[in-house]
DNA sequence: ATTAATTCGTAACAATTGTTACATAATTAA
DNA sequence: TTAATTATGTAACAATTGTTACGAATTAAT
């Protein structure tokens, strides 16, 4: 059942020996919509990989302010700092699935053993880590270098893709809070966006029209 | 010379062998300040390992917006995305020394070498890259979290721990620049921590007092 | 059916940040 | 020395973002 859904999701990259290994050690999971995967501070024993769905990646101060960094999908893993050798570190950010989601757990042991055994697992470890280095670095920009009616419109954007749906299920007060503002503020520049046609307004529900 | 520079610097962490290889391959260089190391856009086919000094490291965007990331100290190496396998990537970063700084610069056909072969080194390089994100992540939550006093603070009392000197030598402009702000509100808002008894300001000079 | 809770809209105002403009002081160049 | 350049201080105002408050519409609960 793993082989098959690896098949599906990573026969481009994996050797053939590294598949039945993840096959002999992997888990599979469903994962249900607002499940958390994982929360900050929790030091993980397992990593993730993506098969179907989207995570939401977010990040928190002690105040409990939240933001939004990026969303996982099929293929990607969240290697955010396994720890290396002895060191099981603790994870920096939460995940929480934005919509029912296939898994497959691989023990954090194996990620240091493959690396010197599999030339294809040490390439998607580093692929990983760079994609999430330029995902990091793409939150930065949006944050320095956007105000807070085109960060909004780049989220509802970001969304739709990931959803894979025009139309998405969401209120003003969650939005801002994955932006890290206030309600009100959101529902002032969704309403914005929507006289520029934009987007559509709906109650619990967002039409994207332009994106 | 380079296997002293690695000695005092790096001994706690490599093999044996593993520095006979680096002190091969590796070329030293002294960097001066305010030299460039590296530009957005420069595909690298070398990874500096940070001996003495500190680089900034920055991100501009098309406008030419510029903002601060964080610091490479001694010990560091600057690993975002060198790119895995054949593909050499390009740098998404800009990196100018901040004093002169000492460094040795690594092929990076090297890395995944030597990824294979030690696993001093490969614990180094995944290491470097939860560093990474781990700076990644704080300069997210500084943008996300903190409003422009508390971020000007932060900058200054970051920049006395780099430079290890209360007094940095910089003006007004310099410092907008590197948190994409204006002269102007720098200005304010150091006049305002001045008055808190925090800093004291000179001309091209400011005096960090609680840090 | 009535009540309660949730969601959204909007006004009024506050706080923060950005911009323009100009004056003064210090430094550098001619 | 004089003039030009650079760095800083500050006022006045604009734009953006955040907060409080309240009403209306919709949905859920009793």
């Amino acid at each position: 059942m793993i082989r098959e859904k690896l098949n599906e999701f990573y026969k481009v990259v994996f050797e053939k020996e590294l598949i039945d290994e993840i096959v002999k050690v992997g888990t599979y999971k469903k994962i249900k919509e607002n499940e958390l995967l994982l929360d900050i501070g929790d030091n993980f024993k397992h990593i993730p990989l993506m098969l179907t769905g989207a995570i939401k990646i977010s990040r928190e101060n002690k105040n409990g302010d939240e933001i939004v960094l990026y969303f996982l999908e099929r293929g990607d893993t969240c290697t955010i700092s396994f720890g290396s050798g002895l060191i099981s570190s603790k994870s920096k950010v939460r995940g929480v699935a934005e919509k029912e989601s296939e898994v497959i757990f691989i023990p954090v042991s194996k990620i240091e053993e493959w690396m010197v055994k599999y030339k294809s697992w040490r390439s998607f470890v580093i692929e990983s880590y760079n994609i999430r280095l330029n995902e990091m670095l793409e939150a930065i920009d949006t944050l320095a270098f956007m105000k807070m009616d085109q960060r909004l419109f780049k989220y509802l954007t970001d969304k739709v893709k990931i959803m894979r749906d025009t139309i998405l299920k969401t209120t003003h007060q969650e939005i801002a809070i994955d932006l890290n503002t206030s309600r009100v503020v959101v529902s002032r520049l969704l309403k914005q966006l929507e006289n520029e046609g934009k987007i559509k307004l709906y109650r619990n529900k967002i039409e994207v029209i332009d994106f």
